[in-house]
DNA sequence: GTCTATAACCGGATAGAC
DNA sequence: GTCTATCCGGTTATAGAC
């Protein structure tokens, strides 16, 4: 934690960790304000609710995550085995710097709180939804144009999506099969990515 | 609920919709009650804690959730197209019928509560890690003879498993993405089991 | 902006009558 | 086995001094 961080900072950084640890129901303001070093009251006089600091951390965590999807530099002119294989590793790459996101965002859409809806379909209207068609737009294009087989767009998507988040996503239990060798999670997510190139390419190139 | 169902079945069975609805700190041991249709020092009277009720739905849906994996008859003697076919549908089938089992865990699995670790190598010792290995095997004859390319089997199994569960772990942001055209989810799910067969397939078969 | 003290409430758990 | 009443600790949130 940088020493010139303001309050607000140290607040919100102390915040998005003890949500992501204990989730919402289980985070306590008093963990919050002792881990960023302030006094509870101060949380209080930047944020006028649990509910109120959450929802800026929540939103915060969901525009990341749902970007972290596209940030690939110009796809446009790439050919599609290159544009496969580069999603791929630049995705991991970006889970494994920031692995709270998919743990946080998994655990509270499957919560009542309708903040939670109304920031999903914020985040969808601002630009994803854009983003979105241009993926299947080039995923479209490459199936007519022969450079890959045809394959249903949106569920390629997903598919690609689900296989990526996964190692994230089940962590606890990963550990849990490895347990007695000791592996190394740079080695493990090298595997991970080839893995998953190794059958989206295969799965996806013309035979 | 069945009218001849004991008391203790009813907080049971209140209880593992409240835990997956609210999440083992969301969940009020009064809502459960209520739910069950008995007085809330009933479940003190079966159960000696919120903890202790918990950890016995949590048990019992780990192994459930777990053995999902292995539930198919007999598929030693299958070829690999139509074991891997096979597998699939009956997986995601099995989830559309239980779609609380992965929502629950995956909820907890990143929580704190020791109890989950426990539960998770006890159901991994018992029997889980046995089946994998089997598994490992078909996988590693298949490519041997040739049956299938050279894959890793467990990062093989990983990715079938990630396709099938992304539906139902992701299902509040699916919902979003298809707010506007009124898809049926039978309809969404055959889909799915189609795109991951096809992907599986094309990816797993030599070239 | 920061702190202390405390209000107001809620939820898990128990005592004890029936 | 079932119910009512209640305790007790903890949690969000605020009042008010500095």
């Amino acid at each position: 934690m940088d020493i010139q961080d303001t309050t607000r900072e140290k607040i919100l950084k102390a915040a998005r960790e003890v949500f992501v640890e204990k989730g919402y129901d289980g985070a306590r303001m008093h963990e919050i304000a002792a881990r960023a070093g302030v006094n509870k009251a101060m949380i209080y006089y930047y944020y006028s609710s649990k509910d109120a600091l959450f929802e800026s951390i929540l939103k915060e965590s969901l525009k990341r995550f749902f970007d972290s999807f596209f940030e690939l530099p110009d796809i446009v002119d790439m050919e599609a085995e290159k544009l496969i294989t580069a999603f791929i590793h630049a995705h991991i790459d970006f889970l494994a710097q920031n692995p709270y996101l998919p743990k946080m965002i998994i655990r509270e859409i499957h919560g009542s709180n309708p903040v939670t809806y109304k920031v999903i379909q914020e985040c969808f209207d601002l630009e994803l939804g854009k983003i979105i068609h241009k993926f299947e737009q080039k995923i479209s294009n490459a199936s007519a144009s022969g450079e890959i087989r045809s394959v249903d767009a949106i569920q390629t998507m997903w598919n690609v999506a689900a296989m990526n988040l996964f190692h994230f996503i089940m962590k606890p239990v990963i550990n849990v099969f490895f347990m007695n060798k000791k592996i190394d999670e740079n080695e493990l997510l090298t595997k991970r990515k080839q893995a998953i190139t190794d059958l989206v390419l295969n799965g996806l190139l013309p035979r």
